[in-house]
DNA sequence: AATGAATGAGATTTCATTCAT
DNA sequence: GATGAATGAAATCTCATTCAT
């Protein structure tokens, strides 16, 4: 490959998805200089070139992963015409076509687990959550959000561990429950 | 100290919780056989003579952890005369005296991310949420053990990005709402 | 800044300038391009338009030192009216406000250091040395002269590890010794 | 090589020699892990495991310098039966047969230079500059041994550059007057 | 003329693991 | 049973240098 060319315009954020995907497939572990240069198909110097550190490129794959997933489901809640569609959002995002696909609840966990000790993924993963429960506020009052938002999270994670889908119905009668418990 | 004698019969176990320190503090990427070998002030071929590999390792450090912490609140839900008891128990776990610690959430975070490369601990994870489901289904009918488990998990996890405590009436009420929405 | 402008004629001794700041602080192994670059304010590229390898910006730096530190004495000397007031220079080039300052001193042994390696250095070292000895033998015969010199570099090193400044009676009485021994 | 058996008690102070050779060729910018491993004959893993950084296996390195050369010519001073004997010492150090070679030379000159930085070997250049301080002033008046000092770092550091060799009845000559200088 | 992008090579360091004793 | 010595492999990071623009 030629040298000193700008030969491919998006290559830093190619490598930040390469470095998704590394995580996503081996873990925070797994995910070094060298695996994500080959996943990208870069080399390896241009992975350092564009991120400094490995903790750098590790925040900007996590970055990256929330500009391209929807913090939960807040778009779709916001869109919704009124309390009723937006409890069927909810649903729909804990065990229906929203749910979270695996992939994204392994980067999930990865995010938490590095947030732990990354200062900067830790303020990601807050603005997160905030997100989302300001999202709900916008058809439920506040206690009612942070209720439906714990227990869509709760969900999200039981799911990610076990092949046995949650039964819709049930699904609906607690989120049904939760709303109308705050409800005046 | 002499050598090939059996100096130290706790040694294995003091590896493993030194491995629970380390992993509390750095995150499974900082958890290596030298840091784990200096926080438990044993000798670094010590740690390898007891555990094989550091998987070998890993897995015992969460296998410790489950045993000394209670899986959720399982024990005490067992131990509560009535469901109104159990309800408490549940208030409790979330936000009150049984809340988790920072360090067990901490822990919880990288078994979680630990568990999706390794079948043991995914199996340990599996097992731990199975638990804690079976001694809500001592008070619960199944749906609302699975939605209050749910509720306490989302919970847990949200506080262990904000540090804001929780109203206990508003989670009580909640508690209230899932319990009493799957009952006859 | 546009492109291919001839922004700064002034660019190429700042760089060099650069390379020696870095060199007395932290020595040939912390001389990078990369450290003279942000050191000098300018880009990488820069750097190495200017001095196609470390080498050459070595070399230039300390040439430039050459020709910013008078070699040793020399112009004083020179300037001396008779050989008492020369001997009065080489007193304070020892111990006097002449003195080499600390900064000199460490880039001194910096060029001596790469000297050993590096021939185009290694000449610069012995052309200041014969500069001074030159200087020197306008005043004395050369044999003091070639004492003198050696009195001189020996006490600037041991000056240069010691923080307790020399007895100026004392160097006097050297440098008069020196100088009296050769005397027809 | 077998793993994990003593195999050479005197790897460790091999590794230090080999860096002293690698030192004494390239200078401290030549000087790296693989090129000390490579002529010591060991494995690369070998030199980070007796020595954690570059910076310790340097200071080991100029530690057995110092060892082994006797702080410039300490010993043959201070076995010098008289003052007369202790100045045919000097002469000898100067320009005889006790000549630095001029490895030692480039040795000296790298330790100076990496003096700047490293306080620990910083340290050690000062103690060596007092030993032989100490050692002149068996002999001769305090005043007279600084100034004798000096003379002789000083050419040493001259004919370091020089390959013409200096008079011998010159260096005498200096000697004699700096001795008699501060004789009472 | 000047530079940002790029990269191969290598520097330093860390590590899991092995094994003779 | 226990450990210190040892090492190969790799991880992270740095660097000198090149070159299209």
């Amino acid at each position: 490959m030629r040298k000193g060319v700008a030969n491919d315009p998006l290559r830093k954020d190619k490598i930040a998805q390469a470095a998704l995907d590394v995580l996503a497939e081996r873990g925070v572990r797994g995910t070094t200089h060298r695996s994500i240069a080959d996943r990208a198909g870069v080399p390896l110097g241009s992975v350092t070139y564009y991120y400094a550190t490995l903790e750098d490129l590790l925040v900007a794959a996590f970055e990256l992963m929330a500009r391209q997933m929807d913090p939960r489901y807040g778009a779709a809640i916001r869109a919704a015409a009124n309390q009723g569609e937006a409890r069927e959002v909810v649903v729909d995002a804990i065990c229906g076509s929203r749910r979270a696909t695996d992939r994204e609840l392994r980067l999930h966990r990865e995010m938490y687990a590095y947030g732990s000790t990354s200062p900067r993924v830790h303020g990601m993963v807050r603005s997160f959550e905030a997100q989302a429960i300001e999202a709900l506020m916008t058809h439920f009052p506040e206690p009612a959000a942070r209720a439906i938002d714990a227990l869509v999270e709760g969900w999200w994670i039981y799911q990610s561990w076990t092949p046995t889908p949650l039964d819709t119905e049930m699904v609906r009668r607690a989120v049904d429950a939760l709303a109308d418990a705050f409800d005046a």
